[in-house]
RNA sequence: UGGGUCGUCGCCAAGCGGUAAGGCACGGGGUUUUGAUCUCCGCAUACCAAGGUUCGAAUCCUUGCGACCCAGCCA
C-alpha cells in the first residue's frame, strides 16, 4: 500500500506524533492498536479508526496490534471476532500482533490485588441501584459507600472469594478508591470488576469476575507497549481515570491517550445497537446487506478498500463533531471505479428495436474498448444483429427539452456501433410502446455521418445474444440526513432503498463476469456481481453507485 | 446550574502574530461515440460575537453566545 508518495495532509495527531518523535519520547517509537469489542460487525466509522491506527504505524515505521476488547462476554461472540479480522484484512491492513484483553485476565487480576494492597481499591456490597444513588449527580457530589473503608485484609479476602465464585452475580463489585466528590463522575470510585457468571467465548468458564473497560484498556495498552492510544471523543472524560490507574500501578509504559471525533456520515447510522436491530428485525438482509454501512455491506455493494481508505484520509482528523456528506464517499468510490472498472453494456428496462434495413440473419462482431481512457485494458467482442434492446428511457415520444436520445424521426448513435434512425413506433393494445422500427446508416461504423451531427449515444444489447440478469438498484437506506436524531430511527428508513430489476439483459461478455471485477454499465452506474446470490450461472448484479449525472432537466 | 471538549465557505479542513491552503458540493466554458471521464474558470475583505493588546490578530487576553459528551456492575 502506498501511504506516502504524496504529502499527507496535516492533522493534530500527526503533529503530536511528529513532535514526540522529534523529542525522542518513547525512544522515538510509535505503537498503536485497533481495539474493537467483538459485539458486532465493523462499519465505516471503524474504518476511520482502523486507517488512523494502522496508518499511523505505517507512516512512522511503527507497529499496530489488533486487540479484541472482550471483557463483556454477554454481548460478544466468535462470529464477530472472525468478521472483524476478515474486514480489517480486506481494508488492506496487517496487524503486528493479535491480542485479546482476555489474554491479560490473570495479569489484570494481579494488578487488582496490588491496588487493594495499596489501599486503592475496595470490595463494595452496595447494589447497582445504591451505587447509582451514592454517585451523586452532574452538579452534586457523591457520597462514600459504607464499605469504602473496609480493611485491606478483608478486601483481599472478599476479592479472592469473588474470583472463587462464592458470591452471586451482582453481590459484590470491586471499586477503585478515588474521589466521590470529583466533578468528573468517572473518578467517583468507578467499578473495575463485576461478578458475571457467563461463558466467555475464549476463557470458557475460567472466570466469573470480569474487569471493566476503563480498568482493562489502559493496562492492556501498557502491557503491549502502546505509545499512542487513539480513541474517540466520548472517552475524553475517562482519560484522568486511564492515567490514574497506570500511575498507581507504576506500569513500565504509560501510553498517551488522544481523542478524535468519530465519523458521522449523513443518511446512515453507525450505532452498533441500531445496526444490530436492523439485522435482527429484518429491515435489511443481514450485516452484509449492500445498504448497510458495515464494511461487509460496503464490500458486497462493490466498494473497494482503496476508496474507503481514500475517504478516511479526505475527511480529516480533528476533535470537531461533524457530519460528512454522502457526496464525499460517492466521490471516492467513483474516482476509483472510473479508473479501474471495465465498461460493459446492460439494458435494465429493455425496449425492442428492429433494424428494418439490416440483413435478417447477419451478425457482426464489434470490437469495443473495455475502457475509453485505458487501451491497455483491452477490447471485447460485442455481437450486433437485426433485433436489439435499448433502455426504455432512451426513447421518448414527447421528449423533454434538450433531450439527446432517440425520438421518432430522430437519430442516435448506438455505442460502439451504428447510427440508427427511428421511423415507426409500434404499440400494443393498451397503447404501450412494444417496439421501435429503425433503420441504420451503414456508413457510420467507427465514423461520424457526413453533413449532420448526431448528439446522442445510447447503450444496447443484441436480443439473441444477451444474457438475462437480475440487477439490484440500491440507494441510501435512510431518507433523512441524520436518522439518529429521529424519535425512532426506523421511521426514517426509506421505503425504496432497493429496487430489484429481475429481467434485465446484459451483453454476452458479462456471462463470465468475475466476482473480483467491478463494471461500469455504461451510462447507468457501477456494478459488481453479488457475492452471495450469483450462483449456478445466475447473474445478479449490485449497483455500487450511480454515475454522476450532470443533465439538468428543466 | 458540575466537569470535559469544540466553534474558519453549503459540507469537511489547513492555518501555530505578517495580512484566509486544499478537497467535496455548487455555477459557468471547452473536449468527448458514456448527459460519464478529462480540462479551464468562478466560489470567505473574512475566521461564533463583542471588547482589548499589537505597526500588524483567525491566531494572544477578557467577557459573552452556541454546539457536543459524561450520572452502566457497557465499550
Amino acid at each position: 500500500m502506498s501511504t506516502n508518495e504524496t504529502q499527507l495532509p496535516a492533522n493534530f495527531i500527526r503533529q503530536i506524533i511528529a513532535d514526540d518523535r522529534a523529542s525522542n519520547k518513547h525512544n522515538g517509537k510509535v505503537a498503536t492498536r485497533f481495539p474493537p469489542e467483538p459485539n458486532g460487525y465493523l462499519h465505516i466509522g471503524h474504518a476511520k479508526s482502523i486507517c488512523l491506527n494502522f496508518g499511523t504505524a505505517l507512516e512512522n515505521n511503527g507497529t499496530c496490534n489488533l486487540r479484541f476488547d472482550d471483557t463483556n462476554p454477554e454481548k460478544e461472540s466468535v462470529e464477530f471476532m472472525e468478521s472483524i479480522q476478515r474486514d480489517v484484512q480486506w481494508l488492506g491492513f496487517t496487524w503486528d500482533a493479535l491480542y485479546h484483553a482476555s489474554d491479560y485476565f490473570e495479569q489484570l487480576y494481579e494488578y487488582a490485588i496490588q491496588l487493594i494492597e495499596q489501599g486503592q481499591a475496595y470490595v463494595d456490597s452496595l447494589s447497582a441501584e445504591q451505587i447509582r444513588t451514592y454517585r451523586g449527580t452532574l452538579t452534586e457530589p457523591g457520597k462514600e459507600s459504607p464499605d469504602r473503608n473496609r480493611s485491606i485484609a478483608e478486601n483481599l479476602e472478599l476479592f479472592k472469594r469473588m474470583r472463587a465464585g462464592e458470591f452471586a452475580d451482582g453481590e459484590y463489585v470491586l471499586r477503585a478508591k478515588i474521589d466521590m466528590t470529583s466533578p468528573n463522575i468517572n473518578m467517583r470510585d468507578p467499578a473495575i470488576y463485576r461478578i458475571r457468571r457467563v461463558h466467555h467465548h475464549r476463557t470458557g468458564e475460567a472466570w466469573c469476575i470480569y474487569p471493566m473497560y476503563d480498568y482493562t484498556h489502559c493496562i492492556s495498552d501498557a502491557i503491549e507497549g502502546i505509545t499512542h492510544s487513539l480513541c474517540t471523543l466520548e472517552f475524553e472524560d475517562h482519560r484522568p481515570l486511564y492515567d490514574w490507574v497506570l500511575e498507581q500501578l507504576q506500569t513500565p509504559c504509560h501510553p498517551q491517550q488522544i481523542e478524535f471525533a468519530r465519523l458521522q456520515l449523513e443518511y446512515t447510522i453507525v450505532s452498533k445497537r441500531k445496526l444490530n436491530q436492523l439485522v435482527t428485525e429484518n429491515h435489511v438482509s443481514g450485516w452484509d446487506d449492500p445498504r448497510m454501512p458495515t464494511l461487509a455491506g460496503l464490500r458486497r455493494a462493490g466498494f473497494t478498500p482503496k476508496a474507503i481508505r481514500d475517504f478516511c484520509e479526505r475527511i480529516g482528523m480533528t476533535k470537531q463533531n461533524s457530519w460528512i456528506e454522502m457526496g464525499v464517499l460517492e466521490y471516492c468510490i467513483r474516482e476509483d471505479l472510473n479508473e479501474n472498472a471495465l465498461r460493459a453494456m446492460a439494458v435494465l428496462q429493455p425496449l425492442r428495436v428492429i433494424i428494418t434495413n439490416y440483413p435478417d440473419n447477419q451478425i457482426e462482431s464489434l470490437e469495443i474498448s473495455n475502457h475509453p481512457q485505458r487501451p491497455e485494458l483491452g477490447k471485447r467482442i460485442v455481437p450486433f444483429a437485426k433485433v436489439i434492446l435499448i433502455e426504455q428511457d432512451d426513447f421518448a415520444e414527447i421528449p423533454p427539452k434538450k433531450y439527446k436520445r432517440l425520438i421518432l424521426g430522430g437519430e442516435v448513435r448506438l455505442r460502439g456501433s451504428y447510427v440508427i434512425k427511428c421511423n415507426e413506433v409500434i404499440k400494443d393494445a393498451e397503447g404501450n410502446i412494444s417496439e421501435l422500427h429503425c433503420t441504420y446508416d451503414l456508413d457510420t461504423l467507427g465514423k461520424n455521418p457526413e453533413g449532420r451531427k448526431v448528439r446522442g449515444v445510447i447503450h444496447w444489447v443484441s436480443e439473441q445474444h444477451a444474457h438475462a440478469a437480475e440487477v439490484r438498484l440500491y440507494s441510501r437506506l435512510f431518507s433523512v440526513p441524520q436518522p439518529d436524531n429521529e424519535a425512532n430511527f426506523l421511521n426514517a428508513l426509506s421505503r425504496d432503498s432497493l429496487e430489484v430489476l429481475a429481467d434485465c439483459r446484459v451483453e454476452a461478455s458479462l456471462s463470465n463476469a468475475n466476482i473480483d471485477h467491478r463494471y461500469q454499465f455504461e451510462r447507468t452506474g457501477y456494478f459488481c456481481l453479488d457475492a452471495i446470490d450469483s450462483i449456478n450461472g445466475k447473474l445478479v448484479f449490485n449497483r455500487t453507485v450511480t454515475l454522476r449525472d450532470g443533465w439538468v432537466k428543466d
